[in-house]
Parts: structure tokens; C-alpha cells; sequence
DNA sequence: CTCCATGTTTAGAA
DNA sequence: CTTCTAAACATGGA
């Protein structure tokens, strides 16, 4: 469930593990997942190159080399990084894999293969071709605002737009509005200015805790949703039913009581 | 076997 | 122009 939080917690990964260390070979099991150049074109590039910085925009991870290229990575639906022992041998569904200088290699793992790797010349440039929100933690209240009214449809569909708000998948939505107390139909336009208040002040609470815990379910506060999501549990505030509705195509999961029409 | 799943893009309908 | 819905993508798990 890579959303922003997982990404962050990615970057942070490849920050620890991956930066400074030049890449001597590149290897693609599924050249499928690459999106806009070839494996040969993208071996040329990062062969001899170092990882030396790293951004995150959205659902987007992008890697600055000293080439000043930057490697760009969306994970999809699955997907992780993933670093090694060379001897040790690339995971199970390593999709694209960097043998990297001292012996310990960085893999792109894309079990579903819908994840997509690329290579920009300029992140900024980037972010405005693919049409991305400004990044969800860098939205403040006044932006936030305004862009929300004018929206049109589902509250919890806005949330997930990419191209309003940069970061924001299903899972979070629905932990977002949990905490804003806001029912995941409620249509956009008809938020009271305090309940717009407190969907911000909620999506900033959300993705900074989850950053905080590295994005692991096990590790977020026993009142969130997230952790008893596709279970038959009850809500972690009022103990009554969860219940699973369909709202911009996708299973939403909300508790009726606490989070009324 | 069937159904569902975290995301995105695209096509078509309204 | 916006918004909605469904399908497709590839694969694993229940």
C-alpha cells in the first residue's frame, strides 16, 4: 500500500542504505516496469553514477544522481526497496536491481509490476508533466481551503486525487476521515468551514504519525483504522460496526456512528 | 475456480 | 469542462 507515508519511509531507506554508493551494473528482470526508456538507455545512464540526494513528491520517490539525472520510482499497488548482500541474491520479484559498489546491491521490488521507473532531468519539471498536487505535508490550511472549494464530488474522491493533493491513496483517506469524523460520501462542497478545518488538521496528524512509525500497521496508535482494515472488527472509538461502502471506485471503510452522513 | 486488493490510466457515459 | 464508472494492467492471497 505504498501512499505517502510508505514512500517517505522508502526515501529514508535508500538515504540510509543506497546513497553514496556508485552503481556498476543494472539489471532488469521485467523491463516492462520501466516508462519511457529502455533498459539499455537506463543501464548507460546509471552506470558509474552515484545516489546522492533523494525527494519525495506525492507517491513518487525520485533519486538525484551526480549526473544530475534523477531516477523516479512509483511503487504501484506493491512494492518496496530492498538491499543486500550481492552473494546473498535479489528477492523474490526484484523487477529492476542496482549492483551497486561494495558488494551490496539495491533492488526495486514490484510483486504486481504495476510500479513504473523512469528517469527525469528535473523533479519540478516533472511533478507539472504529470500533473501532481502540491505534496500532502506541504499543503497549509489557506491552499487547502481553497482547493477544496472547488471540488464537486465525494470528499474522500478529492482526497485521493493526485492532482489536487499529492500523496493521499485509500488507505489513508479513510484513516483521515476516521479522525475528522467525516463520512467518506459526504460531498466535498458541503464541508462546514470547521469541518474543512478538521479534515487538514487531520490529514496532517495521519501522514505525520505514520511517517513517524515507518508506515508499519503494528506500530500505529490501537485508535486507528488502518490496522483493522478487510477485518469484521469493530470501531476502535465507539466499539460499533465498521462498514464497507464503495465511494470513487474503491472500498471504503468507515464507522457510521462516528463518522455520520 | 472465484473474488478481492493498496494505484493509475483510459474510455465512455452523464 | 467536470465527474462517475468500469476496465485494464499483473499477480498473490483468501
Amino acid at each position: 500500500m505504498p501512499e505517502l507515508p510508505e514512500v517517505e519511509t522508502e526515501r529514508r531507506y535508500l538515504n540510509r542504505y543506497a546513497r553514496h554508493r556508485r552503481v556498476v551494473r543494472v539489471q532488469a528482470a521485467h523491463p516492462d516496469i520501466l516508462s519511457g526508456i529502455s533498459i539499455q538507455a537506463l543501464g548507460r545512464k546509471l552506470k558509474g553514477c552515484c545516489i546522492e540526494s533523494s525527494r519525495r513528491h506525492g507517491k513518487y520517490l525520485l533519486a538525484g544522481l551526480d549526473s544530475g539525472d534523477w531516477l523516479v520510482m512509483h511503487f504501484g499497488m506493491s512494492g518496496t526497496l530492498a538491499y543486500y548482500a550481492h552473494e546473498q541474491g535479489p528477492p523474490d520479484y526484484a523487477a529492476l536491481i542496482l549492483l551497486l559498489e561494495g558488494g551490496r546491491d539495491l533492488a526495486y521490488v514490484s510483486p504486481r509490476r504495476l510500479g513504473r521507473i523512469s528517469l527525469a532531468g528535473d523533479p519540478e519539471e516533472f511533478i507539472r508533466h504529470q500533473r501532481l498536487g502540491p505534496d500532502a505535508l506541504d499543503v497549509g490550511l489557506t491552499a487547502f481551503r481553497e482547493c477544496i472549494a472547488a471540488a464537486r464530488g465525494a470528499v474522500k474522491a478529492w482526497l485521493m486525487d493526485q492532482g489536487h493533493i499529492a500523496g493521499i491513496g485509500n488507505e489513508y483517506s479513510d484513516e483521515i476521515l476516521f479522525h475528522a469524523g467525516l463520512h467518506p460520501g459526504r460531498s466535498a462542497k458541503s464541508l462546514t468551514e470547521a469541518e474543512v478545518g478538521r479534515l487538514h488538521r487531520s490529514m496532517l496528524e495521519v501522514l505525520r504519525r505514520a511517517v513517524a512509525v515507518a508506515a508499519n500497521p503494528e506500530r500505529m496508535p490501537a485508535s486507528w483504522l488502518l490496522p483493522r482494515r478487510g477485518t469484521d472488527s469493530a470501531c476502535p472509538r465507539c466499539g460499533g460496526p465498521l462498514h464497507k461502502s464503495k465511494a470513487g471506485g474503491r472500498a471504503a471503510y468507515y464507522c457510521p456512528r462516528c463518522q455520520p452522513r
